[in-house]
DNA sequence: CCACTATGATTGATCGGCTT
DNA sequence: CAAGCCGATCAATCATAGTG
């Protein structure tokens, strides 16, 4: 049992850390959908893609990113409002372009 | 339109933002790893098994003569390696996604564009 | 340069669903 | 009805990158 984690040959762990950008896209992804943060395959293949990385390393950001904020929702508390904010702004556009466009349509 | 739902959360701390969702409560039951039959038995139940490195080699050896196990071959690969038969059922298990994760994500990007030493 | 933290990847094991 | 498999996920841990 003793020092046997050498874990030898582990020379892909080479880990390397994803652009800002990237980032960026998987946290707002992440907080506007935190009520279930569970992107469907075609949602990781089209963040995968956004972000220049493999759909296994969305997965892999979306699994540690999960169980690393809800071990400690406080510590991410200020990144969620942040969040927040940001895609309450997009969704507002959104909002607002519509009802725009519904002046004239009415279901 | 326009409202939000919080999909059933009995007592959060109604925060503007950030609420208390299922997904974060989500507990996994503790590994059921080696049982409690066998008196006083070495492995403590509810830890991840740290398998040696001759556990994994032969482990190994067998997934790259038979992706699937049979149940005689499982038994005796248990047996030699001192391991469950579930433990041996769920590595292979995981062996085979793994190896399928590995030729999907296979055909990938050799070209080292930018800089590389 | 070192201690400590943030983060990507790995992996034994669990969960739900479907098949045999 | 029980058992195995798949696909996704969990949860703990490893090793490195980043920060002070």
């Amino acid at each position: 049992v003793m020092i046997l984690r050498s874990r030898f040959l582990d020379a892909r762990r080479k880990r390397r850390n994803f652009s800002k950008q990237a980032t960026e896209i998987l946290n707002e992804y992440f907080y506007s959908h935190l009520s279930n943060p569970y992107p469907s395959e075609e949602a990781k293949e089209e963040l995968a893609k956004k972000c220049s990385i493999t759909v296994s390393q969305v997965s892999n950001w979306f699994g540690n990113k999960r169980i690393r904020y809800k071990k400690n929702i406080g510590k991410f508390q200020e990144e969620a409002n942040l969040y927040a904010a940001k895609t309450a702004v997009t969704a507002a556009h959104a909002v607002a372009a519509a009802v725009q466009n519904n002046q004239t349509n009415s279901p | 339109l326009s409202e939000d739902k919080e999909s059933s959360c009995g007592s959060e701390t109604n925060t503007p933002t950030a609420r208390t969702f299922d997904w974060m409560k989500v507990k996994r039951n503790p590994p059921k790893t080696a049982k409690v039959s066998e008196l006083g038995l070495g492995a403590p139940s509810g830890l991840r098994t740290n398998f040696t490195t001759r556990q994994l080699t032969e482990l190994e050896k067998e997934f790259h003569f038979n992706k699937y196990l049979s149940r005689a071959r499982r038994v005796e690969i248990a047996a030699t390696l001192e391991l469950n038969e579930t433990q041996v059922k769920i590595w292979f298990q995981n062996r085979r996604m793994k190896q399928k994760k590995r030729e999907r994500e296979g055909g990938r990007v050799p070209p080292a564009p930018p800089g590389c030493p």
